[in-house]
RNA sequence: CGGGGUGUAGCGCAGUCCGGUUAGCGCACCUGCUUUGGGAGCAGGGGGCCGCAGGUUCGAAUCCUGCCACCCCGACCA
C-alpha cells in the first residue's frame, strides 16, 4: 500500500490529498466540508499552539473564551463586517427535535423556534465588543489583550482539508487599546509574531505586507498578512493582523474615560491564524514520499527501528539512547512492535514526516554503531555509538534550517518582476509563483487584473523598495511594485 | 448556481458499449507456516441491497425512466 503516492506535478490537489491521508493528518467527515483531525494532524497543531502561545503570553496577552453562539442581530452592527460574513453563515433557527408523527425519524420541532436565530460565530469580533463595552470603562482598564483558541464556522462552497474546511481551528486575538498608535503598534507586534513564527518554527518563508483596500478584513481599516508560496505556485495567505480603527468601537458603543476625565471611543485590533497552517506546512515541505515536518512541530522528532526486530541487545541501547535523548528535550519513539518489518516501518515514518530516524541492528551493533537517516534528503550515516546523541542533536538545528533554506529557494525562484501586462499574464499562467508588478492602486485595476489573470494582489510588501513605474493595466505612474499570485 | 465526471467490499478499481452460471481484481483485514538490513512469501478465510426507486426481459451491475449522492473545474474564501 501507499507506494503510489502521485507526483504532484500531475494533480497537485490530488497529491495534496493522498498526503494528508497517508500521513495520518485528516479524515473526511459525514458533513460535507467538515474535517476530522486525526492524532498525528492535530499533535501538530498542538506544537503550533504551544510556539504561538507562549508568544502571545511572553507580549503580554492572556486567553479566554467566548461563546459559539451569537446572536443575529450583532452581525448588522457594523455594516462592512456584515457584508464581508453575511453570506457564509450557519444559522441556528430551533432547539428541539422531536419524532416525526408519520415515523420518518427524528424532525425539527416547529414549536422549538428560536426567538432569535443564532449564528455559529464565523469570527468573534461581534460578541466580544458587545462584552468589552461592560469590561471598559477607563483607561485604567487598557490596553485589554485578549486572545481565544477556538472553533469557527465559515459555510464555504468549495473546501479543501486545513485549507478550507467548513469548521476549523484557530486562535483570534481581540486587543482595545486607548490610542491609535498602540493598537497599531500592537497590530505590527502580531505581524512580526507570525511572521517569525512562520519562519522559524514552520521553516516557511513568507512575505510580509498590507493587504490593499479590496483585499482587507471586513470591518479593518488596515489588514497586514503575511504570504507564503506553495509548491504549486500557488499562494498562502498564512496569518492577518487587523488595525480596526474605532470601528467596532463605535459599533459597539465601547468608550472608556480618558486621564483627563474625557470619553473616547477605544482602538481595536484583532488578528488570527488557523489549522490553515498545517496545510500550508504540508505544500510548502512535503515530497512524493509524504509529509516533511521542520524538527520543531514534529509531535516526534526520532524513531528508533530495531533491525529486523526487536531483541534485549537492542532494546537496551534504544531505551538508553531514548532516555538520553529525551533528557535534551527531544522526542522520541521506539517503534518496537515486533509484528511489523523494518521496511514497512521506514515507511510509514517517512510518510510521517519523522524528521531522523535511528535503525539499529546486530550488524550495527557489532561495529558499535547505529545508522541515522534523515527524512528531507533520504541522507543515512553510520555514526558511532556513543557520538549518535550529539549528532541528533545538532542534526535537528541543521534540518530545521535546512528545510527552511530549501523552501526559501525554491520561493526567491519564483518571484519574477513583470512590466507589462502581456509578460505577467504569461508568468502568472506558466510560471505561477510570486510577481512583482506595478499597479496604480485603485480597486478597479485590481479586480481587472484579477478578472484577465486569475491572480490577486497578495500584498502590498512592506520591504520594497521604492521604484518608479507604471501600471502594468492602466500605464498610470505607480511609485512602489506590489506582490501578485493565484491565491488559495 | 453553471460546466464536466463518478457511484460495484474499509480503500482503489475492472466488468456496463454488446444482458446469461455462484460478481471479480489489488491493497487492507483474519488464520497458519516460512520469513525479517527498505512497504515479505505461500496457503487458506471473512467481508457486496453492484447509489436509490420504478420499468423492460425467461433473466439486469449491464438496457430504459426518474431521483439521490459524491468528486473535479468556476463564482465565494483564512
Amino acid at each position: 500500500m501507499a507506494k503510489e503516492i502521485t507526483a504532484r506535478s500531475e494533480n497537485y490537489s490530488q497529491w495534496y490529498n493522498d498526503i494528508v491521508r497517508k500521513a495520518g493528518l485528516a479524515d473526511n467527515s459525514p458533513v460535507k466540508g467538515c474535517m476530522i483531525v486525526k492524532p498525528h494532524g492535530f499533535a501538530i497543531w498542538e506544537k503550533m499552539k504551544a510556539a504561538l502561545d507562549s508568544d502571545f503570553k511572553r507580549t503580554g496577552h492572556v486567553n479566554a473564551y467566548f461563546p459559539l453562539f451569537i446572536p443575529k442581530s450583532f452581525l448588522s452592527k457594523e455594516a462592512q463586517h456584515v457584508e464581508g460574513f453575511a453570506k457564509e453563515c450557519a444559522v441556528v433557527t430551533h432547539h428541539r427535535l422531536m419524532n416525526d408523527v408519520n415515523g420518518n425519524g427524528v424532525v425539527v420541532d416547529p414549536s422549538a423556534k428560536l426567538e432569535e436565530e443564532l449564528i455559529v460565530r464565523p469570527t468573534s469580533e461581534t460578541i466580544i465588543w458587545d462584552t468589552y463595552r461592560n469590561w471598559i470603562q477607563s483607561y485604567r482598564d487598557l490596553p485589554l489583550l485578549i486572545n481565544q483558541w477556538a472553533n469557527v464556522v465559515r459555510w464555504e462552497m468549495r473546501t479543501r482539508a486545513f485549507l478550507r474546511t467548513t469548521e476549523f481551528l484557530w486562535q483570534e486575538g481581540h486587543t482595545a487599546h486607548a490610542t491609535r498608535e498602540e493598537a497599531v503598534a500592537e497590530a505590527d507586534l502580531i505581524h512580526e509574531i507570525y511572521a517569525r513564527f512562520a519562519e522559524d518554527v514552520m521553516a516557511m518563508p513568507v512575505i510580509k505586507g498590507k493587504k490593499t483596500a479590496n483585499e482587507r478584513f471586513a470591518g479593518a481599516e488596515e489588514t497586514l498578512t503575511i504570504e507564503a508560496l506553495m509548491q504549486d505556485g500557488k499562494a498562502l495567505q498564512a496569518g492577518t493582523s487587523h488595525f480596526l480603527g474605532q470601528n467596532f468601537a463605535r459599533a459597539f458603543d465601547v468608550k472608556y474615560l480618558n486621564d483627563s476625565n474625557k470619553e473616547e471611543y477605544v482602538w481595536a485590533t484583532s488578528w488570527g491564524v488557523s489549522t490553515r497552517l498545517v496545510g500550508g506546512l504540508i505544500m510548502t515541505h512535503a515530497d512524493d514520499d509524504g509529509l516533511i515536518l521542520p524538527p520543531k512541530l514534529a509531535p516526534i522528532q526520532v524513531a528508533i527501528i530495531p533491525i529486523p526486530k526487536p531483541n534485549d541487545e537492542i532494546d537496551h541501547v534504544a531505551s538508553k539512547i531514548k532516555s538520553e535523548l529525551e533528557e535534551l528535550d527531544i522526542s522520541v519513539v521506539y517503534d518496537s512492535d515486533a509484528k511489523k518489518r523494518p521496511g514497512f516501518k521506514f515507511a510509514e515514518h517517512e510518510m510521517k514526516g519523522v524528521p531522523i530516524r535511528i535503525g539499529i541492528g546486530k550488524r550495527d551493533l557489532e561495529q558499535n554503531q547505529i545508522e541515522i537517516a534523515r527524512r528531507d534528503t533520504k541522507e543515512k550515516k553510520l555514526i558511532p555509538l556513543d557520538k549518535g546523541v550529539g549528532y541528533i542533536q545538532n542534526l535537528l538545528d541543521e534540518m530545521q534550517s535546512d528545510i527552511f533554506n530549501k523552501a526559501r529557494t525554491y520561493r526567491d525562484d519564483h518571484i519574477t518582476m513583470a512590466d507589462n501586462m502581456e509578460s505577467f499574464k504569461e508568468i502568472i499562467e506558466d510560471k505561477g509563483g510570486f510577481v512583482y508588478a506595478h499597479w496604480d492602486g485603485t480597486t478597479e485595476s485590481e479586480l481587472k487584473i484579477k478578472e484577465l489573470t486569475k491572480a490577486t494582489i497578495r500584498c502590498i510588501p512592506n520591504d520594497m523598495d521604492s521604484d518608479k513605474g507604471s501600471c502594468i493595466l492602466t500605464g498610470e505612474p505607480s511609485s512602489k511594485r506590489v506582490l501578485f499570485a493565484k491565491a488559495y
